[in-house]
DNA sequence: GTCTATACTCTGATAGAC
DNA sequence: GTCTATCAGAGTATAGAC
């Protein structure tokens, strides 16, 4: 039987593995820091998960199980236009809510997408093929632009998510006292608005 | 006195080190994959530099070297939106020649930018700063569009270094075949050409 | 369930022969 | 200049007491 306190360890370790595995990486990650984060021994994180592989195993497959959902919801029947820009949205605002999972997704690209290849190739490509002939439809139903449907969703993917993985820079540059996605909403509707009304 | 063999295995030891780094970013790096990359035995690489540090700081010095020069070519005499979509265009280029170098950058980044915290703060700043006058004032002179100038700037770069970063999950997509970047020239110039318009 | 102690591997760097 | 051999430290994982 899985106690409280059980659930609550995985919840914490998870966490502090979140914050370690974004910000260096798999390999850069170390146990000590994670340990350190959690705030438990080492042995212990071992205790609640076979290896450092499995923690990064439970984090991406968490992620992935969700990653799908901003673009599934892009609705056949509702207004082209807003179904796009109300997609961008939910993108910004996962980049704002969850960076964290943001950079983690973005370290395993970087490296060549290792773990995560089977995902890309099946689920994620059959979605984004399913809504490239959506967006095609409404193309040359003349509802939007005339746009290639694979560069538009990769825009919105690049923009988003963007603002989660480049934020030190953004805070660098921007000063590090305010939100680095300050007017990204508004730029973003903006820019989105100008391309696809037809 | 510095041979011409020297110049050549400095050389060779940079460019396999670019694509270890780049890969894997610092801490995933090893010397034994960057001497089987080179074809040097790993003392060998610790003979032309001093430690893994000093060729990751060759890399990027050599990188922010030349990292500023497409932004620091807008021209404020120029026809406003050709040297935005020029710029743009430069920055593309890059992705498309120099996706290794893109990488290390986007790594070092991810991770707080901890080795280049100076640069941006500092030179980058700056640049960005001087632009974003120079946007302004274009947009007043309703030459361009109203646009935030700063997230104009944050656009060109998410939107071209993506093709870079992200390459494997773009090959993974569109199929391992083709250009990456096919299209994203055409794709570009038509959204930078709709948000700028007056 | 949690800790201390420790085994064992990997990795960055050095010594020294050639 | 380049290699083989090797050291010292860090890192993952396990053993075993409590």
């Amino acid at each position: 039987m899985t106690t409280r306190i059980q659930k609550a360890n995985r919840k914490r370790i998870l966490d502090a593995a979140l914050d370690v595995f974004s910000a260096h990486g798999f390999r850069g990650a170390t146990l000590d820091q994670i340990a350190e984060a959690a705030g438990l021994s080492k042995p212990n994180l071992l205790y609640y998960f076979d290896s450092k592989e499995a923690m990064h195993r439970a984090l991406l497959s968490r992620l992935l199980d969700t990653w799908l959902d901003p673009l599934r919801m892009l609705d056949p029947d509702g207004d082209p236009q807003s179904e796009l820009i109300a997609y961008m949205r939910r993108k910004l605002a996962l980049s704002r809510d969850f960076p964290r999972e943001s950079r983690l997704f973005a370290n395993e690209i970087l490296q060549g997408a290792p773990r995560i290849e089977d995902f890309i190739r099946s689920d994620l490509r059959d979605l984004v093929d399913e809504k490239a002939i959506l967006l095609r439809h409404w193309a040359s139903a003349g509802r939007i632009a005339q746009v290639d449907p694979y560069h538009l969703i990769f825009s919105i993917w690049a923009l988003t998510q963007h603002y989660a993985d480049f934020s030190a820079q953004i805070a660098m540059i921007r000063g590090d006292g305010g939100d680095p996605l300050d007017g990204a909403d508004a730029f973003l509707v903006q820019l989105y608005t100008r391309l696809l009304t037809p």
